[in-house]
DNA sequence: AATACGGGGAC
DNA sequence: GTCCCAGTATT
């Protein structure tokens, strides 16, 4: 069999695979490029399974291209809270409302002008073009990295750029003619049901006969991948604030910045901690550590009251290691008790809000946060 | 080419 | 604990 006939073998019988086994999704249901486009930004670096009840969701409450563009960022971030990668959403949004604005409301069906949306990469380019449109353009995720890497012994580094670029052009020379949305749908459902990074099922593979890594023994062992860094440690120190006086029941969050890590979610206030949790593990050291910190930045002082807990949480690039205090305000200050915290509400500083056991849940919190607020709000008996 | 950017599920 | 997942933007 020349290397022809082997990639029409390659791309005929995974194409009969996927139409006998293709999963009921629900962003498979209509051929909707919205529904499509919307998918693919939530699959990004996430499971499937993780991304239906947000999928379901999210098309529930921002139905068309229209209705995303005219919603409050803010409505778009909380339905996009604890997904993660939330630029993905302000992205998505910002592209949706150039879609509306130059495009008519319709998803445009051309390579230039579809990898110009924000957010909207090589594979997202492919991906939207290929299942919507039925385009043969190239979506190589990790899942058909995978599958390429095995079936044509592929053993380059499937994190660099190059090999990415090597696998599209293959992609392009194993396009069924006019079935370009089920092939690619295919390359990338072999990899999650089949051809699986660890103990592939390749008894029941399609393809397995000529499947090169396979038959060198070596389906275990591609695709080659360079090991990613650990995240660095970090420690910090977290204040649950909460009020008094008129103010009780209620606690204090803020919004982080416009850029960088967990932009524009909120959380509550805290700072980098010279010591981990651990070491500090409740005592004064972290409470006047934590106090001075606060002031110094955000020109609040506090009065540490007692230790909550400690919460660790992992991003792929930092470890935080969180040892969390309940606070309440030094008299005289904004939610404090004391006649002065009228006229003192104007010294919180702007990004801060008071907010109650009910009203919290408005707002869109990582979740390192809302495990933080909800032991908080149980041990309080809220 | 390297790094920033979340979170969770499978082993 | 480790891996890695339907990646993109920025430097």
């Amino acid at each position: 069999m020349n290397a022809v006939e082997n990639q029409q073998f390659f791309s005929r019988s995974l194409l009969e695979w996927y139409l006998v086994h293709r999963r009921d999704l629900p962003w498979r249901r209509h051929r909707n490029p919205y529904y499509i486009w919307v998918s693919e930004i939530m699959l990004q670096q996430t499971r499937v399974e993780t991304v239906k009840p947000y999928f379901q969701r999210f098309i529930e409450k921002f139905p068309t291209i229209e209705a995303l563009a005219d919603a409050p960022e803010d409505e778009v971030l909380k339905a996009w809270e604890g997904l993660g990668y939330y630029s993905r959403a302000r992205n998505l949004q910002s592209a949706v409302r150039e879609v509306k604005e130059s495009y008519g409301g319709v998803v445009p069906d051309t390579k230039e002008e579809v990898s110009a949306l924000k957010g909207v990469g090589p594979y997202t380019t492919g991906a939207i073009l290929s299942i919507a449109y039925n385009k043969p353009v190239p979506a190589v995720d990790g899942n058909v990295m995978r599958v390429l890497s095995r079936y044509f012994l592929i053993e380059e580094d499937i994190m660099k750029v190059s090999t990415r670029v090597r696998m599209e052009n293959l992609v392009s020379e194993l396009f069924p003619e006019g079935h370009a949305g089920d092939f690619t749908q295919a390359l990338m459902e072999l990899g999650a049901l089949v051809c699986t990074p660890k103990s592939p099922h390749c008894l029941t593979c399609p393809v397995m006969e000529h499947c090169a890594g396979r038959l060198e023994g070596k389906e275990e062992s591609l695709p080659i991948k360079k090991k990613a860094k650990p995240p660095r440690p970090e420690a910090r120190l977290a204040a649950l604030i909460r009020g008094s006086g008129e103010r009780a029941g209620q606690f204090l969050i803020r919004q982080r910045p416009e850029t960088g890590l967990l932009a524009r979610m909120w959380e509550l206030p805290h700072v980098l901690s010279p010591e981990p949790a651990y070491a500090v593990s409740g005592g004064g050291a972290g409470a006047d550590a934590l106090e001075a910190a606060l002031a110094a930045e955000a020109g609040l002082r506090l009065q540490p009251l007692h230790w909550l807990m400690e919460a660790e949480h992992t991003f792929s690039h930092i470890h935080w290691n969180m040892g969390v205090y309940v606070c309440e305000l030094a008299p005289g200050l904004p939610g404090a008790a004391g006649a002065a915290s009228r006229s003192a509400e104007r010294s919180l500083p702007a990004d801060y809000v008071w907010v109650d056991a009910h009203t919290w849940r408005e707002y869109a919190f990582p979740n390192v946060f809302l495990r933080i607020i909800s032991r908080y709000l149980e041990d309080s008996g809220a």
